[in-house]
DNA sequence: AAACTAATGTTACCGCTAGTAACAAGCATG
DNA sequence: CATGCTTGTTACTAGCGGTAACATTAGTTT
């Protein structure tokens, strides 16, 4: 009886904070990060402080966001990264991948790579800083797992691993921002030149005459 | 003498301008990028609304403070970039260089990439996202040119040197973030494992027993 | 010397924000 | 009926970025 109520309570109140982060993607992607808690509760239907019994804070909430949107697009990534093909059509496949989805909802990535937020005095959670990029941070130890698990790297393999893993995340995050806004090239160029880029181009690429060479 | 006037005033007017900035920086250096607009005014013994006039807004003043702390790392890395030495000591004295920076003052380097603050409803200015770090895009570009000068890349030589800057630039960017969070190796082994990376090790990796390699 | 101009500085305010305390209503259980 | 517990409200605080209006001081012109 007793669990059972609890349990009850307890789906009750998952309900509503899934309906509580729902109106809140709506405001934020139609706002922007800066969509105040106020903006939030009235499109849920409600006033701030019930957001903030179930969020906590700020943080609280944009972190439950956040994490909703992460798990998806990680989802997506994992699926291209075990795509059953060789290992240059893979890292493509997951450079594309993660392209697509910045490309498709410019807002939502513009929500996950910049929540510092806030910017009260008194911090009751929330500190700017460490909870400016988890979404790099994740897909980066992923991609080291990933890497880890499947490649055989010699001595310090684990570090080269983590190493790689956050480094080639910031290679396609920096890469994709940058892209994002100034639209250079097509997104199958950009996949091409990453890829290259991965695959030691840099290093074999010949001096330009005249110069010392990069 | 209506000139030599002006040039006075003006004179005038930047020097107390460096002097508030110098005072920003220390506040920011203490407090960390949410330092207000009143604790700067104060520690430069003044009140806001001077703050105010001298530059515009709180957008105006991170970007000037931005700028100095911008251009001093960048001409470090110019002279790294520059070193007569074959291209990979070149490569990894670059690295070195940014990791030495961002390790030797990290207040610096968090306010420098998340200079996202405000959240004023009001625009005056100061458009988050677009500020977010131009540190990055101006590293990017810089790179993107240096690449661009001196190697010969055949066709789509520019795309492939602009990608590439920008790509490495955010590659040395997120591994220098989480190495400072976590300090997981010294800062000679991540410079190794970095240019390990761009010298296409990535790809000449053999595959792990048992699995299809990543 | 007197008056005008211009910059520098102040106080006091606006509207907004995140966050909270205090109180009211529905609804289960003793 | 009374006791809790969750859901909801209104009304508030403290602090933020930003601005208008008013002093004050200095230099230039007549």
């Amino acid at each position: 009886m007793d669990t059972t109520q609890r349990t009850d309570q307890q789906r009750s109140a998952d309900r509503r904070r899934r309906e509580l982060l729902e109106a809140a993607d709506r405001v934020v992607l139609r706002d922007g990060p800066h969509a105040s808690m106020n903006a939030i509760a009235a499109e849920a239907g409600i006033t701030k402080p019930i957001l903030y019994r179930h969020f906590g804070d700020k943080g609280g909430l944009y972190a439950a966001l956040a994490m909703r949107h992460t798990d998806a697009l990680l989802d997506s990534l994992r699926a291209a990264l075990d795509a059953p093909a060789d290992r240059r059509e893979r890292v493509e496949a997951t450079l594309d991948t993660y392209l697509s989805a910045i490309e498709a909802r410019p807002q939502v990535y513009r929500f996950l790579m910049h929540p510092a937020e806030g910017g009260h005095p008194g911090d009751p959670g929330f500190d700017v800083g460490r909870h400016s990029a988890p979404l790099l941070r994740r897909m980066g130890e992923e991609l080291a797992t990933v890497i880890g698990e499947r490649l055989d790297l010699g001595p310090g393999s684990e570090r080269l691993a983590r190493v790689w893993g956050h480094g080639i995340v910031g290679m396609m995050h920096a890469a994709g921002d940058w892209w994002l806004g100034e639209r250079p090239c097509t997104r199958a160029e950009l996949v091409r030149s990453l890829a290259d880029l991965l695959w030691g181009r840099l290093a074999a690429a010949g001096d330009r005459v005249g110069g010392p060479g990069f």
